[in-house]
DNA sequence: CCGCTTTATGCAACTAGTTGCATAAGCGTG
DNA sequence: CACGCTTATGCAACTAGTTGCATAAAGCGG
């Protein structure tokens, strides 16, 4: 239901082809809304049937063409729409945290390097995020559209944040676990 | 991917009918795996045809009668495998973030309520969790299986906690944008 | 100017999750 | 005992997202 929205959003930004929209999401908007060239060339093509965009006129329309999109005042007043109406959270899945509680009925065998895994990716990614916020919100800057968006920002750097505290706590209580070298048993690790 | 994991871990914890298995999704691992009887009911199909949990015998296995599964010793080393495995974290999608994202460009007309509406549904869901934590874990309940259950718990908590924060933030971020009254201007809401 | 890589767009098939509805038994109550 | 309500299981159709592959032009190096 949002990814239209999302490309709307995308394309108000900035007008652009779907391969620069596809790259687009891999480096800001996919942080909290990730989607595939394929999602995004389909959706584009819906949009544009349904008059909320349009193809910006090209020299030569041709196979291997680049084709750039424009939003139209349908598709900012369907935005608008959206973005103002009331809207349930959507259930939320984590794996990691599922394969936690398996392991409290089958063992944590192999778990510990995961976790630090992801500790290490939550990391890069918050480093990433630190970096654009110096890049693109130097003090002084802060104009409504600067708030707002640098609001966003903060979500993603908080909840990189949260995520290594949490999995470092994860990890020390490993380390706090009853010989974790038993790899073979199936059983409950019961005391 | 997950699903069959988690019907997996809430089996092993305890053999239960479809219908208990939806119940004990809505109130414990449905907070990280959400899943609708439908799913579940497909889900112990397949888990069944595949070999990893059978039907325990009933007295009179009719329509309308209730059909408890248990886990095989198939299912249990799957589910061992499975949290062992290393694993990619999925993309986020955040409608929420998405639509301040939006708004940023289309104006922020109504989205105020709808925070608060989502601040209020996190504190309820924190007081929820904070219930459980009290009854399920009181201090010295700290076998290894407590361990790790307390500690999924204390990432709902923690996260919950995180957007009460944030949403308060952006709450007070929305006080201080210009004239939120003039709804209607569908052009960027520019100093 | 031939083959190789990169850029750009897209189809088809698949997996996962959601929504709406159907069926049937058990249970209470006027 | 007929009616409606709850419990319990399930099918079918749909929407959203993923994966694998196909196509074609542009640029570049030998």
């Amino acid at each position: 239901m949002s990814l239209p929205h999302a490309i709307l959003t995308a394309l108000l930004e900035k007008p652009s082809s779907g391969l620069e929209l596809t790259r687009r999401f891999d480096k800001s908007i996919g942080y909290f809304w990730s989607a595939t060239h394929q999602q995004i060339y389909r959706e584009l093509g819906k949009l544009e049937a349904e008059g909320l965009i349009r193809a910006l006129p090209a020299e030569q329309p041709a196979r291997g063409q680049k084709k750039a999109y424009e939003v139209l005042p349908a598709g900012r007043a369907e935005l608008a729409r959206w973005t103002g109406a009331p809207q349930d959270p959507k259930p939320h899945r984590d794996a990691l945290l599922l394969r936690l509680r398996a392991a409290a009925v089958v063992g944590a065998a192999g778990l510990e390097a995961d976790l630090r895994r992801h500790l290490e990716l939550h990391e890069r990614q918050l480093t990433e995020y630190r970096e654009i916020e110096r890049r693109d919100f130097p003090p002084g800057k802060d104009g409504t559209e600067d708030r707002l968006r640098h609001l966003v920002l903060r979500a993603g750097i908080d909840l990189e944040t949260f995520w290594i505290q949490w999995l470092g706590h994860a990890l020390s209580e490993f380390a706090r676990l009853p010989d974790p070298g038993e790899a073979e048993r199936t059983g409950e690790p019961r005391a």
